[in-house]
DNA sequence: ATGAAAGCGCTAACAT
DNA sequence: ATGTTAGCGCTTTCAT
């Protein structure tokens, strides 16, 4: 692998000039570019990333922190976060924390200042002092939710609002024993969904009805079906239910069609995270939509701003909301 | 940000000796190793990575090429290969082609080997020639199939083997009208599978009829709808169906439920990979389902083999075959 | 405009 | 058992 000395002695100049001439650097003689060049060719140079980032005090790196790659949502997150960031020439380095408290605490700690330059985290069971163990240098935008209260950047969809549009969506088809799927003791996504869905049953004059609110320590589609299958032996069982996630509503739509309910004639069905799974569902699932590659660019776009401006450490934490719509396909028409 | 330096004068010592309590090494006097301790703790030193590995002449990186995060089987695959990297203390740097060979070239190109220590590519569209662009001094292996004839390390399952168990499958219910759906004209698994395919047909005295072999360009859910809508339209319409992968056969399953024809009576069909969702598709999805954990830990196995063995340049590339099974749901029962 | 040399933080000889 | 020093490849003063 040839270095810049290499490639100063084979053009006879010193490495100061061919650095010069890789970095463009304007003013150099027109010769001796012209040798530097071959020389660079000839050698088939690349600089050594490591070694410059060394120099410069830089990483060339973020870290993406998620529970798990194998769900879709965070596998579509990664992926438009992915291109985002390389279109600033951002590697990513993306770490799964199994959505265990104990995982996510030892990443963020990992992440010294020195692999990356920031971090985007989704979490999930993180408690606000578990952010301590961050190094202050390195600006983090979280991703999801506010479920901690801790004064760092955020991007989102306002969930309680989404919460509400989907609830309000099946008042209006005339549901009135409307469930929610999902309710979760201290993840904060599920807090604020869960009271969206109160927020309009409240407003549409609905009781709310503790039987009708099942909880789901994890969001996969299994959950979603034994939480459904609870609901449908329930005396008097809903008429629509609310998924906190798409997983959940999968799941769900397939206890219904093992009790032999009818989706959406017996029971409507709306999930949350447009999936892309969702479409081709059985029935197709109406969603809360986020437009996911506005959080990946908007995630992005806060780190940089922060870089910028030196850490931007006594930046007063910024909070994006992004845009979302409601998806509505054969699970409530 | 300490440096070893700092935590030397602290703990009174040289660096030497910091280094070697930092790397545990054994022989440090009992006092010494205290204050260094001490020192550590106090300081909150955290080795620079990069300064390490610039001097170890190693990035601590992998590079995986993929098509895309969102595509269910390489958002499972990235998690797999990032644990079993992780278990090796390597960083994963993922990069998308979206399946384009443009892509796929140039992120080979880019791939210098500063950035990683070595590749795990998963190519769509490459042509052999394109892995000219590969430093040769970094070791690669490929997953998925041998789309191109090159002397590179490979793992995966037997896919023609795959494609004929699952191909044979069908038959064995009774099925004598068996259709395919993911014919491609230069996707290694596709002529794999199809060679799979018609190997079984043959296998069980059945005629081969090219009205059954349906190509898909792209492997995701509508482009199966399309083939199964297609097929459904022929004067004699198959019995059964092989999709080349699950998410073309989710999308066949949609296209069926939409012309009235009922999985499995009427049509039984069959995917291939075993993505999470398919246990939760209505019905539920018979599909092949490779090792994808035995493929993860295959490939950083045979990274580090190479490595250890000096880039192992002239070492025979090596095949792995992982293990699959046949998953059988309600789509063929 | 370009060269010489220092130094980013670390590890590995070498010396003691 | 530990200190000293060179050097990984690069950028950046500081000279010239």
């Amino acid at each position: 692998m040839a270095t810049l000395k290499d490639v100063a002695r084979l053009a006879g100049v010193s490495v100061k000039t061919v650095s010069n001439v890789v970095n463009g650097y304007e003013f150099v003689k027109p010769d001796n570019r012209r040798r530097v060049e071959e020389a660079l060719a000839t050698t088939g140079y690349r600089p050594n990333i490591g070694a410059r980032n060394l120099r410069r005090g830089r990483t060339g790196s973020l870290a993406l922190v998620l529970p798990e790659l194998s769900i879709p949502y965070f596998g579509e997150m990664a992926g438009l976060v992915l291109e985002a960031a390389g279109e600033h020439e951002w590697n990513v380095l993306i770490e799964q924390t199994l959505g265990t408290r104990d995982r996510e605490r030892s990443t963020l700690a990992a992440l010294g200042p020195h692999m990356i330059d920031a971090a985007i985290v989704s979490p999930e069971a993180l408690h606000a002092r578990d952010f301590d163990q961050l190094d202050p240098g390195i600006p983090v935008v979280m991703l999801g939710e506010h479920s901690v209260d801790v004064p760092i950047d955020h991007v989102g969809i306002d969930n309680v609002l989404a919460a509400t549009v989907a609830t309000s969506h099946l008042v209006e088809l005339g549901r009135r024993r409307i469930a929610a799927i999902g309710a979760h003791p201290y993840r904060g996504t599920a807090t604020q969904r869960l009271d969206g869905y109160r927020a309009a049953l409240t407003a549409a004059g609905l009781p709310l009805r503790h039987e009708y609110i099942v909880q789901a320590l994890n969001y996969h589609r299994r959950d979603g079906a034994d939480a459904m299958a609870h609901l449908l032996s329930l005396p008097e069982p809903p008429d629509a239910v609310f998924c906190f996630n798409d997983l959940l509503a999968i799941g769900a739509l397939r206890a219904a069609a093992e009790h032999g309910v009818s989706v959406p004639r017996d029971v409507a069905v709306v999930g949350f995270d447009n999936n892309e799974e969702s479409a081709y569902s059985m029935p197709s699932l109406t969603t809360i939509a986020p437009d996911k590659a506005a959080i990946a660019h908007s995630a992005v776009d806060l780190i940089r701003r922060r870089i910028n401006i030196n850490g931007g450490q006594n930046l007063a934490p910024e909070d994006v909301q992004t845009p979302f719509s409601l998806e509505i396909r054969e699970s409530t028409r």
